[in-house]
DNA sequence: CAGCATCTTTACGTTTACGTAAACTTCCCC
DNA sequence: GGGGAAGTTTACGTAAACGTAAAGATGCTG
């Protein structure tokens, strides 16, 4: 028997810098499904994880309507063709939006290099005018 | 003399499928700032080339707040070396941030090849059982 | 056993990013 | 010249994602 390691709302705050109001406010929302020891909240490793790809997504943009959707894709999901292929849209359409967002970062990061360029021009400007 | 194009507000969110609330939004936080004639918002290729990182900005999950601030890496800056040096610090800022995401987007990316796999490998399964 | 840390629930408050509605001008068209 | 269509301002409403505060239970610790 394997017993898994378990955490505090506490612990899960500290690691990933949010306060326990925002774990508990996944839970309410319905991302998180820790265990309980009488009132006290237990995380296993899974809720880690979950935990994990819910502030991923907030880096990314995702509302928290949209990571519950990619935390669902974990899970072994339904057991008919139907289910199935709806689960396969559903891939197909995240992966869409992370194409769209990887152009968006190219782009901005040429924009970054040519802004960075212009400052160190107009820097080597202010160099020469003061010799 | 180089007679710049115009845009209506109309057209604007024609071209960008959002309201003209959503931009007279945008102009109420100070992210855009078209001319007038008389009452009628005049809107100039710039203030279109604003609107563009606004929305990818908002497409990588940046606030307006953010998004203002890119948007102020692209005029011609302070013209002191403190000012300057505040705009790379900025940009390398926004650099950290954007490479962050492209990981994220990696690991994403990644999670969805191995649900697609799941989904796929499932179904094969109840190709076979059906047989 | 007093005290401090950590946990709990409940509930109202706040910021961001608009939506929605009302009431009014301006311009163009038949 | 009476409608539309598109523009304007003003203002209240709303969803999402927590913040903040109050009041209490639980557990170790000197």
């Amino acid at each position: 028997m394997t017993t898994q390691k378990t955490y505090s709302i506490g612990e899960l705050a500290r690691e990933f810098q949010i306060t326990t109001r925002t774990i508990r406010f996944y839970e309410d929302q319905g991302l998180l499904h820790p265990q309980r020891r009488g009132q006290t909240r237990i995380y296993l490793p899974s809720d880690r994880v979950a935990l994990k790809l819910i502030l991923r997504g907030k880096r990314l943009g995702l509302s928290l309507a949209e990571s519950r959707e990619l935390i669902q894709l974990y899970i072994p999901a339904g057991d008919n063709r139907h289910q199935l292929q709806a689960l396969l849209d559903k891939i197909a359409e995240k992966r869409a939006m992370l194409e769209q967002q990887l152009k968006d970062i190219q782009a901005m990061q040429q924009e970054m290099d040519e802004a960075e360029q212009r400052a160190r021009e107009a820097m080597m400007q202010l160099e020469n005018n003061n010799v």
